[in-house]
Parts: C-alpha cells; structure tokens; sequence
DNA sequence: ATCCTGAATGCG
DNA sequence: GCATTCAGGATT
C-alpha cells in the first residue's frame, strides 16, 4: 500500500482525473485519504488531494509524494465520495469541488524563486537584478524587467535554479500566556530584592504569589494597567515563563447567550415534529417540507429535533439564509445550545471561519449553524439536516461548482441515513410539488404561535394615488398609518426592494440615458461623491454638466435609492425617527447588528430597508409593514418574478404583528390586480401554487421541466454568435425529440466589461445523455477557452437567468 | 494552469 | 540570423 491516488490543484479538463503518486518510506502511514500533500508535477511543485492508497498502479515512472500539508485529513471519506458524485452532476472538475467544500485558507499559495547555484560569473543584467543575494523572488526578476530569454539560460547551464514552493495559508491563532517559572519562594525573595522605583514589577510579582496560575499576557496587562516591558523585564531575570496557547477567534465574544429552555409546542408543532422525531429514533433517511406561516415557531421545532439528535449522541447541520443577516438566528441557537454550535457565515473573516471549521473537524461542536457551503462540514455521524427558508436562491452556488445546497442536503441524508427539513412559509415550487408527489413528506403549519392570526393586508393601488395627485411615493393611506402607529408608540418596517429602485440619469431634452461603455447596463448615480458607476464592472465617471448626446443642461437623474426614499419620507413626517439598513449603512462589521439593536430599543420609529430586512426580524412592537413598491420584482426578465414577488411580499408581511399587538401590513402597487400581489394579500399559498403552475406548466419551466442554461461569452460578437449557433445546433441533434433547445438568444445582460454575451437554453424532462454530450462540447471548446479568450458556462437547473 | 518544444512569423 | 509569437502536447 505504497501508492496514492491523487487529484492535482489544476483546474483543467486534461488534468481533471487521477495521478498516482510513491509513498516514500517517510511518509507511509502517515498519508491517508482526504490529506492535502504537495507533488511534482512536471517542474513545478503543486497540491493536490489524496483520494485514495492503494498497491498498484498502471503508471511506471512514479514520482514520490513530496511533503504532507496535513496531519489529520481536511476530508472525510463520504466528502470525498460527494465530491465525486457532485462534480459529475455539476460539471465541474474535481479539485474545484474539493476546495469548495473547504475553508478559504486551505487553498494552497504557489511562490517562485530563483537560486543562485555557483559564484561563477552571471550575465551582467542578471547580476544586477541579484544585486550580491543568491536568491530572490520570481516576481521580484519579472518586475526588474528581468530577460526570460537570459534566465532559461542560465537554468539550462546549471549556474540557476528555480525553486517552486506550495505555502499553506491557514494561520492557528495563539495567545502569549505567562506563568511563574520558579517556585514561589523565589518570586518572594526576588520581591524583596527589587529596586524602590520597579512599582509594576513588584505589583506583577504580587499578583502571581496571589495568583500563581498562568494567565494570558492581555488579562494581566489589563489588570495590572501596565505593558509588555514589565513581562519583559521579569522574563529576562528567569522568574516568569512565557508560552503560546492555540486559541479561537471568537468573533461572538461580547455576546452571553441568555440560556433558553424548550417551549411548549402547539398543536400544529406536536403534529409536524413528530414524523421528524420518529425518522430520527428510527435512523432513516426521509426529506420533510416544513411549510408553516411566518410566525408559526418553526425554529423551535428544529431546536427540539436538533435536541433529539443531540441526545443521541449525533449531529445536526442547520442552513439558514446568509446568517450574518439575523443575528436573533445565532442568538436563539447559541441560546439553546451554548457552546455546541459553530457558526460559519460571510461575515466572518477568512481566519475566523478557519477556527469554526476546525471546531467541527475535531467534533468540539455538535451543531453548525451557517450559509449554503456549510453544508459540507466534516461531520461523522449526522442525525439531521435542516434547510430554513429553503426557497431562498442563494442556495445556489453561482460559480463553479454550481450546486444547490439543498440536493447537497439530500444526498448526505441519505449517507447518514438521517431526516433532512426543508421548511418555509412560501416553499419553492419545485419542493411543493415534489411533496405533493409525495417524495417529500408534507407538514404543514397553518396557525401562528399564540393564536396570533395573519396580518391584515391592504393593497393600494398607486395609479389611483397619481390621479388624486399625490406624486410622493408614500400613499395618502400609508402615510396616515404610519402616523397614527407613531401616536400608539407603536413601530414600522418600511421596506423597498432594491432593484427597480437605482438611479439612473437621462437628458429631458433628448431622452439620452448615461450607459457604461462596456457594459449593456445604465449608469448608477451615487449621490455622495455626485458620480455615475456601473454595477457589473468598475467603470465610474463624473456626473456631467452638459448632455453627451445634444448639449442640453437638462440633464438629471431619476428613479429612487433608499437614501432618497429616507429624505422624503423624512419631509412627509418630519417628526418620524428613522433607520435606514441597505448596503451603505451596513457595510461596516457589527453595524448590522447595531442598527437592529437601536430599533429593537426603539430609538427609532421607522425601520427602512432593502431585501435584508425581510426575513428573520422579531420585534413586538411593530404592527405596520408597509412594501413601497410590491411590483418592482415583476418586470425582470425572470419566469420565476411572480414566485419572487409572491414570495417577499409574505416574507415581509410575516413582520408584522407577531406577539401581542396585532398587525397590519400595507402594499403599494401598480399592479394590484397580479395575482402574486392578490393571493400573497389573502396569505394564500395554496391557491398561488395551483395558478403559478398551471403557468409553468403552459410555458414548459421547472418543475415542470428541467433547464439547462449555456452562456456564451467573448470580446467579439460574431465569434460568440457563430459558437452558440453550434453549440446549440449540436444538442438539437443530440438531445431527444422530446426536448426543446431555445436559442441563440443575446442574453439579458447583453455585454458585460466589453464581452458579448449569448446563451442558449435546454428544456427536458428526462436526457440520461444531456451530460455526456455537454461534456464532449466542453472539451471541444477547451483549447479556445484557454487560448482565445472564449468563455462558456453551463449551468444546469440555473437559478440566476442573467 | 503552466511549462516545454519546435515551427511560423517578423525585422533588419 | 536573430528574437518573438503561436500551436500542440504533457504533466504520475
């Protein structure tokens, strides 16, 4: 059993399979599967991981295993079989899939460098550049304007050597601790001994005969009000001993978790838990949709199961939305379980989800709590996996690999053989009809907690408010509302949705609208340094004088950010005290939190925000959600708009009213009459399920039918055009009648940093050989892929229509 | 991806 | 005749 089995770190179709590798006297034993190890492969040295050991291979000039970069595995044996498994389904290759599945800073560094080999004369040029060292960084020579040509030279002659060097870059964070170094007699006689004017030596002194046990240097520090030179002093005399101990980062550190003990279920949660709880004791493998109404306690019902899995010596993986976004998820985690949890979510830094992961690797932790990828935790023994909000896209990975965290899920319940939860208040489509298929066991949850009922909900139509000419974008309805709250000392989300809602800027004169020249996309203005920028790349220009186009000064800016919506809100009810949470004021770590904080203490009336106050958010007091504009969702070039729409306005709502005070929810609309804005008024899933199908179904889209999208890109139009025209072509002939290949189309987002884009999209109910042949298409294309620029995606079931 | 090779191209 | 660019091939 001498020989690995490895995949290399080169992400490339001509690489993408397995190289084997000698296991040399040193390291046999100690390389097992899931271990990082550095490689020759041809001059360079490169990671890559080790699937599998075996004693034979078909390869006969081996090469050796060059260095371990691991002690214990980073993968486990079933994430090395997923990651078999997804990069087949995703068509990615299988390094990409591993590191995924991994911490940032497990990604390997690659360096270069240049060794001097003899004292024998260099070229003059090159002697310049080395400048008397006998070794220097390759960058180093390329930004010396160093001569290639010269250099293969030199390397040939054997008077230079390059140096390829694989550097890891996870860093283990450890803590200066001091402790006595003698007996305590010895500090005593030392004591006595020092000099009058050493004051914080003495003190330092006392405080270990008091104390004698190590403490971190910051804790003494602090507690004697002093600096590191008093350590310093002491160390050098031999009477405190110095040492490092790992710790974690712990970015949760101020927070103490108040414990929270379980509820008392209703009858809607005994009803629903129960087949969870029985799939748990049994050890079988069976994927719930949890559909309950916002406020219907579905949190509670995973911390009861989770306790459950818990009891038995298992553990639990919780997904949850972009988590950084409600902290009140964390809190009532953390609450529960203390210090069992791990939390990994984009806020963290890279080092900080380093430190959780580890906390996971080494089964410190028995619940995780984080975003799509942390799906992949290295748990053993998994008893559930729970998927809040299981409708929300970001689910879906948007770049390679793309895979949707919820077939993750389900392929690693059924590993582990355990329950998988999926619950929402407004279920994707796909996973209602898969449980009314009875592929997934439905629960359902019709009544909030409390026997609070739903919120009422009032449409507005804003077309009426025009003609009653009212130009504001607050209706004369909401606007009284929101005053007659601020009487009651009650509370209000406004909330606008983001898109529909950028600044772009047009000449009133000729109708010119400003546009990035490389990208088929309108300018945003940013009112706070007055210039125009553009969303997909990062072209900026100053806001002009003059129009470009006809020279007139009419040239002014339109449409509504957040900032705008605050200023004119502020105008309509100069009295309303008011937060506003979009990406500006959230930008800056812990200003979230904050933010929610001061609402939550009602220093504030009015919360307004964009998507990331929609879900999650709990404060009694407020009884007043009102939507700005419910439609704006409507108009993008997406068939799943009205399941968005529909989707936010009940997300929203669910704010309102969820403890003792009732609540009320206002939605302005130009469209009233849509049936996604009607049904999402009257709470009405079930009835919006049924007539979004029937849609879907007439227009062949999921979950009807399956889709593949094929986005083709590069800096010339015709080349892109003429690349799509095959490629569709190709499955035409390919793909069963059954399918519908639609395209070449230019894509919704027609020219993105001066690259043209095309797609085209694939339609199927079942095509066993979709894969094969997309594959082969790939390979087709990879050698103008690498070397002409050209770029093609292949996204199978796309989220992202774009 | 990156490196090596040898052929094609460009400039004087 | 030289350097520079390009296409093809290999990496255990």
């Amino acid at each position: 059993m001498n020989i690995a089995k490895v995949v290399v770190d080169v992400p490339a179709s001509q690489t993408n399979r397995v190289f084997d590798y000698l296991i040399s006297e040193k390291f046999l034993g100690a390389v097992q599967p899931g271990m990082r190890v550095i490689v020759p492969f041809g001059p360079r040295k490169i990671m890559g991981f080790v699937l599998e050991i075996t004693n034979h291979s078909d390869f006969h000039h081996l090469k050796e295993i060059h260095d371990l970069m691991d002690v214990t595995p980073v993968l486990t044996d079933e994430l090395l079989e997923l990651g078999n498994w997804l990069s087949e389904k995703t068509l990615s290759f299988y390094i990409s899939v591993f590191q995924a599945m991994l911490p940032q800073v497990l990604k390997a560094k690659y360096k270069k460098e240049l060794q001097r080999l003899t004292e024998e004369a260099l070229p003059e040029k090159l002697e310049e550049i080395f400048a008397g060292r006998d070794r220097m960084d390759y960058e180093e020579f390329l930004q010396r304007n160093g001569n290639l040509r010269i250099l293969q030279q030199v390397i040939q002659e054997g008077l230079v050597e390059i140096h390829y060097q694989v550097k890891s870059k996870e860093t283990i964070k450890k803590e200066t601790m001091i402790s006595p170094n003698k007996q305590l007699f010895f500090l005593e006689e030392a004591l006595a001994n020092l000099p009058k004017q050493a004051v914080k030596q003495k003190q330092m002194l006392l405080y270990f005969l008091k104390n004698p046990e190590v403490v971190s240097q910051k804790q003494l520090l602090s507690d004697l009000q002093t600096t590191r030179s008093t350590v310093k002093s002491l160390l050098d005399q031999d009477l405190l001993k110095e040492s490092k101990q790992e710790v974690y980062r712990n970015p949760y550190k101020q927070e103490n978790y108040p414990k929270t003990l379980p509820l008392e279920l209703t009858d809607d949660q005994k009803q629903s838990i129960h087949p969870i709880l029985r799939a748990i004791e049994k050890a079988y493998h069976e994927v719930f949709l949890l559909h309950g109404v916002t406020g219907s306690g579905k949190t509670e019902i995973y911390l009861q199961s989770i306790q459950e899995v818990l009891n038995r010596g298992e553990e639990a993986i919780v997904l949850v939305p972009e988590i950084s976004l409600t902290p009140q998820m964390v809190e009532r985690f953390k609450g529960r379980f203390g210090s069992d949890v791990a939390v990994l979510h984009s806020g963290l830094s890279p080092g900080e989800k380093y430190d959780e992961w580890r906390k996971i690797q080494r089964h410190e932790v028995k619940v995780v709590v984080g975003a799509r990828s942390a799906i992949f935790a290295p748990f053993e023994n998994i008893g559930i996996i729970i998927i809040d909000e299981e409708h929300e896209t970001s689910y879906k990975q948007e770049d390679h690999p793309r895979y949707h965290a919820r077939d993750v899920a389900i392929y690693r319940g059924k590993n582990h053989s355990c329950p998988v939860v999926l619950g929402s208040a407004t279920p994707s489509l796909e996973s209602f009809a898969r449980a009314k298929k009875n592929i997934y066991t439905l629960l359902t949850m019709p009544n909030r907690m409390n026997k609070m009922s739903m919120p009422a909900v009032k449409i507005v139509d804003m077309r009426d408010e025009l003609h009653a000419g009212n130009r504001t974008m607050f209706s004369r309805e909401l606007k009284a509302a929101i005053e007659q709250r601020m009487n009651k000392k009650e509370q209000i989300v406004l909330f606008l949705n983001r898109r529909g809602y950028s600044t772009f800027v047009m000449c009133r004169d000729c109708g010119y609208v400003m546009e990035c020249p490389h990208c088929d996309i309108a300018l945003t203005y940013h009112r706070k340094n007055e210039r125009l920028k553009c969303h997909y790349c990062a072209y900026e220009e100053a806001m002009p004088q003059l129009c470009p186009s006809c020279e007139s000064d009419m040239i002014r800016y339109f449409g509504t950010g957040t900032q705008k919506v605050e200023e004119a809100l502020q105008q309509l009810i100069p009295e309303a005290r008011i937060i506003r949470m979009d990406i500006d004021t959230t930008r800056r770590k812990g200003s979230h939190e904050k933010l929610l904080n001061q609402y939550g203490r009602h220093e504030a009336d009015i919360l307004l925000g964009t998507q990331m106050i929609a879900k999650g958010l709990d404060f009694a007091n407020v009884t007043l959600v009102g939507v700005l504009a419910a439609d704006s969702l409507l108009h993008i070039p997406d068939f799943r708009a009205a399941e968005k729409t529909f989707q936010l306005i009940t997300q929203v709502s669910g704010r309102a009213g969820r403890h003792k005070l009732p609540g009320e929810v206002i939605i302005q609309s130009y469209t009233p009459e849509h049936y996604s804005i009607q049904l999402a008024s009257k709470h009405d899933y079930n009835n919006f399920f049924v007539k979004e199908m029937e849609i879907r179904k007439a227009f062949q889209y999921p979950p009807y039918y399956y889709l593949t999208l094929i986005t083709v890109s590069h800096p010339n139009q015709v080349k892109v055009q003429e690349v799509v025209r095959t490629i569709s072509q190709l499955l035409q002939k390919h793909l069963s009648s059954h399918s519908r290949v639609l395209g070449p189309t230019p894509a919704p987002l027609s020219r993105v940093k001066d690259r043209y884009r095309y797609q085209c999209m694939v339609k199927y109910k079942n095509e066993p050989k979709q894969k094969e042949i997309l594959k082969k298409i790939l390979d087709y294309y990879q050698d103008e892929m690498q070397r002409n620029d050209l770029f093609i995606q292949i996204d199978l079931q796309p989220y992202q229509l774009m």
